[in-house]
DNA sequence: TTAATTAAGATTAATAAGGTCTTTTTTATC
DNA sequence: GATAAAAAAGACCTTATTAATCTTAATTAA
């Protein structure tokens, strides 16, 4: 019952871009370092922003990452949803789950709305505005 | 980010038992077929209960399980935490975590909130409010 | 004493998470 | 062009967690 440590390095990368001027190349390597994420796997990470539409990449000398996506357009919900799929809290949540009572089922109800109830404030924010401090290392 | 197995049959089986007459004691085995469980497992899972003080077990012959706990005295969360140990939904929520800016960083709080508003929806209903239909296998 | 039942925990199997590595493609610059 | 620097892609490996099974022991009613 976690974030994947994925998500976490996604949510630090974009926190990281957010905070610098708009439209700013970064190189990853910049990134991995004071963020402290191993390179590869933040490069996997980026690649999946970037299939997204948060970031775009160039390639070659001089290359790196950037925000395509303002800070202001986009929450938590959203970076956890791309990097880690639908939200289910519950197998049974998934809409591939089979189960004879599943319309029915006051539990699955309830879970429903427990995990509805952490997504609004998981989307109560945007990215903008949780830059107060953030959170390194 | 999902409950586990443990906790699905962990909550199947309080549902079982939460809907008999006070006090009866139900054979594991009988919990494990009607409500689609491991036997092996369950027995794990019940052992967990047990200790936690939500049932009482009894051996040999005529054995089985029964409720110590009313079905209004406990929540989905009591069980969740009772299976998985204390929530956290990332791991900069644990006690253990260390970061210099734990305490200052925004993000861990607003996460912080995301998670309180879940586990207060998880309070919000007892058991005994919770069954109305159940939701086997 | 016997058979039925749970306790305990070792063991195995399956799945997912986390991370590394190698090769390819792209790009700026010499 | 040639070269070097950078990301893309994806195969691969390692570890951790989850899920399930199995064996042996203890308990209890009859």
């Amino acid at each position: 019952m976690q974030l994947t440590r994925k998500t976490e390095y996604a949510v630090r990368t974009l926190l990281e871009l957010v905070s610098r001027p708009w439209g700013e190349l970064v190189q990853t390597c910049e990134i991995a370092e004071t963020k402290d994420i191993p390179e590869p796997f933040l490069n996997k990470t980026i690649r999946d922003l970037a299939r997204a539409g948060f970031v775009e990449t160039r390639r070659g000398k001089m290359g790196g990452v950037r925000l395509i996506k303002p800070g202001d357009s986009f929450t938590m919900a959203d970076v956890v949803e791309t990097i880690e799929g639908p939200l289910a809290i519950n197998p049974c949540l998934r809409d591939s789950y089979s189960c004879i009572n599943k319309s029915s089922c006051s539990v699955r109800q309830f879970l429903m709305e427990s995990q509805a109830r952490f997504v609004e404030h998981l989307n109560s924010k945007t990215f903008a505005e949780l830059i107060g401090q953030d959170c390194e290392k």
